[in-house]
DNA sequence: TCAGTAACTAAGCGCTTGCTTAGCATGTTG
DNA sequence: CAACATGCTAAGCAAGCGCTTAGTTACTGA
């Protein structure tokens, strides 16, 4: 995900100081992991001192929460927009794969933290991001169902579909980059593909 | 993956203390990551006072190093071992989705250590392992390619493809626990099935 | 029986970490 | 113009980290 991208997920309402903090964590939870990551390595790539972290958030926990948090609702209303896209469930699902796989790739920075990072987080704030994640699979296994009912996708195990369609677009976060060939939006388009036949479709 | 399971990748030729060391090394690696994990852990786990490590360890560093080889080196064994199965591509595949993903449900702790610490390897040690996986997904590329060429398999993106088939079977290690009710092998042939349909098989 | 070795512990070292505090510069308001 | 507020820095604190060292214990071999 370029500047312009975690921008906009952090638009608006703060500080410009607490903005280049944030995307600044970002980066570097996502390039080295939050334990790996200091305060001092946040507050110098955004220009400032170690103090300066503390006059916009309360910890570096609280950090990693806000991007986390933030990050999974962006995924959720992804996921929930694609699902009421259409009322063909195998559109629904092309689009939910497209949209999800696509998100992944562009924004693989957010994805590494939200989805290798959930054991840094507060319990309270765990428990936030597990139940936006609860509603994504339920979703996905909606759509299947749905699919399953009108007889366009063909799967005993619905559990197990919607484990591997959110899986592949999860495992995009921790293998797409700046150099990888196809674009987000390719990608999404043969994922799409190849999940409609993996459903049955 | 067991206490046996795990101690079976570490067998022989070790002494008893080393093994402990690196068996509590994977169990912590795993559950907190290797930046959130002390050497006063893993010795404590082992029974022993952190001096202890460094009879046997020359570095923290050097513990991952050896569980990431091992992890890798029993990951590419199971993926030859499968694609020299047979003649019949489709009965390949089927076999390596089958083997891939029950490894990385059984050895889901290894699988994270293996999949989601490259970062914390020393350099020397990262080129190590990335050999290694280039190997693995040259493997998964070649059966898709030879069932393509067989007529067995119909996917133009023949590295989509083989991404698609790594990622599902490496996500397994992220989300399965010894609380989830599919068994390893119930997981795997699920998975063989759903591969081969997204393959086109 | 004694010297040497291996494996370990208790204690510690130098350094780094997350976070705090006192002080400063700048801007705002009455 | 003075008082106040905000945002920041320099410096520091307490705790913890990876790793080392001196000493101890148990074992082995001559």
């Amino acid at each position: 995900m370029t500047s312009q991208q975690h921008a906009d997920l952090w638009s608006g309402e703060r500080p410009e100081a607490a903005r280049r903090l944030l995307l600044a964590a970002v980066e570097s939870f996502a390039t080295r992991g939050f334990h790996a990551t200091t305060t001092r390595d946040i507050a110098t790539a955004a220009g400032m001192s170690p103090a300066a972290l503390y006059i916009h958030y309360p910890s570096k926990a609280a950090l990693l929460a806000e991007i986390s948090r933030q990050g999974h609702a962006a995924t959720l209303a992804l996921v929930e927009e694609a699902a009421a896209h259409s009322a063909d469930p195998l559109e629904r699902m092309r689009r939910l794969v497209e949209e999800f796989t696509a998100w992944h790739a562009r924004g693989h920075t957010v994805g590494r933290i939200v989805n290798y990072e959930l054991r840094a987080l507060p319990a309270e704030d765990f428990e936030v991001v597990a139940e936006l994640r609860r509603r994504i699979e339920d979703t996905v296994k909606q759509v299947i169902e749905d699919g399953v009912a009108a007889g366009v996708f063909h799967t005993p195990e619905t559990r197990t579909a919607a484990r591997a369609v959110t899986s592949l677009g999860i495992d995009v976060a921790r293998w797409y980059n700046e150099r990888s060939s196809e674009t987000p939006q390719q990608l999404g388009e043969r994922y799409g593909v190849l999940v409609l036949r993996m459903l049955g479709a």
